[in-house]
DNA sequence: TCTGGGGTCCTAGGACCC
DNA sequence: TCTGGGGTCCTAGGACCC
């Protein structure tokens, strides 16, 4: 059986969806300030250390984009609105825009705030009816939100999330299966998701430039260079992606970070951070009402170089006090420090659970 | 130009147990 | 006196994503 008809089976028993707000914490503050809209707007930390967290489309025509360091943003445009995001306005947003997903979908994947899968298979396996519902949830968004989004629909969800890239803002694309290739293939490797710059560079020093090279690479040059990975991305490659959509799931662990505007050298100053961030993330955890197994301390130094120390619990715990004394335990008696100071603290936890007392909310019977 | 903050997953080595 | 094989858990680092 070709990899071909493989993928044809598959565009009968799946139909997936990916939809992406556009330029979407740019999008809102425009939504929210009319004053905003045609102009340059950045979103992202305003400190000194701080990076673009999203950029408008008329601020994308200047070079801005993504991950841009702030200071580097402000030099290719000067006149453009600089503002902090707001996270608690785009939660409303994406909770709204997940409501209207769930209307049509059994099953959703959140993977962002301004991301998400979806699946339509039931309203499969007619292309045409599946494109029709894809259609309306589109329009039903921008209708409500007054926000546009780009929508993919195909057989897996890498192809659909490729759909959803292919023609934004406001795009719509369906992938048929007779086309992937015609699509995949001029695309250089980076495009898959999974291959970052690391593994691009890897595939490049193969001489693996396109993901048509990718399809057509010799699978044990894949094996041996990229372990189980270069297996998966050459399926990737040939379009082929079988993984289920994981409907909702609680998360692992819990964390906070803080970078400095200027090194500390201090450790008093950062034993009072630690401090702060271990009662941070500590009420996350008793806001949800779960509890840890481990906490986690991050360090960033000037050059870059980052560590972790974690330690392990005899108990699962939710209290703010343990967690902050493991924490600066970690700090003080862990974690190398010399005069050159450091540039990030962090206090992560894990080993999450449920803590009984929502074991007990959510399952009352066994009272 | 100088690199955020919140996550997930994978790998590799070591400890420990049978 | 030389040294197994498998399994699990833990730690640390790193790649990657948005």
């Amino acid at each position: 059986m070709s990899p071909r008809h493989s993928v044809l089976a598959d565009a009968h028993d799946r139909w997936i969806g990916h939809l992406d707000m556009d330029a979407f914490f740019a999008a809102v503050e425009q939504l929210d300030h009319p004053e905003y809209r045609g102009r340059p707007v950045i979103i992202g930390g305003l400190g000194l250390r701080g990076v673009v967290s999203t950029a408008s489309y008329e601020a994308r025509s200047y070079g801005v984009r993504s991950a841009l360091p702030m200071a580097v943003a402000r030099r290719l445009c000067p006149d453009g609105i600089y503002a902090s995001p707001r996270f608690l306005r785009y939660k409303e947003i994406s909770d709204h825009v997940r409501s209207i997903l769930r209307r049509f979908s059994p099953t959703i994947e959140t993977i962002s705030l301004d991301e998400a899968f979806f699946d339509l298979s039931a309203h499969g396996p007619s292309s045409e009816d599946v494109h029709q519902i894809a259609r309306t949830i589109k329009r039903d968004v921008q209708a409500e939100t007054k926000l546009t989004c780009s929508v993919g629909l195909a057989p897996n969800r890498f192809l659909a999330k490729l759909g959803s890239e292919l023609d934004k803002p406001d795009g719509f694309r369906m992938i048929d299966p007779d086309q992937i290739h015609e699509i995949l293939d001029p695309l250089p490797v980076g495009e898959i998701w999974g291959v970052g710059e690391v593994t691009a560079k890897r595939l490049i020093s193969l001489g693996i430039l396109r993901i048509k090279d990718l399809r057509l690479a010799p699978l044990e040059l894949l094996i041996r260079e990229l372990g189980s990975t270069g297996r998966r991305l050459q399926q990737l490659a040939m379009g082929i992606d079988d993984t289920p959509l994981s409907g909702e799931v609680d998360s692992k662990s819990i964390s906070r970070e803080t970078t400095y505007a200027f090194d500390v050298t201090d450790l008093a100053e950062m034993e009072e951070e630690v401090s702060r961030l271990a009662g941070h993330v500590a009420s996350s955890l008793q806001r949800e009402k779960l509890i840890c197994r481990v906490v986690r301390i991050k360090v960033r130094y000037p050059n870059f170089k980052t560590i972790s120390r974690q330690v392990q619990l005899s108990v699962g715990t939710d209290s703010a006090q343990i967690i902050e004394t493991q924490a600066l335990e970690l700090l003080r008696k862990r974690v190398p420090l010399d005069e050159g100071g450091i540039r990030l603290l962090g206090v992560g936890l894990g080993g999450i659970s449920e803590s009984i007392a929502r074991q007990l909310a959510l399952f009352p019977d066994w009272l």
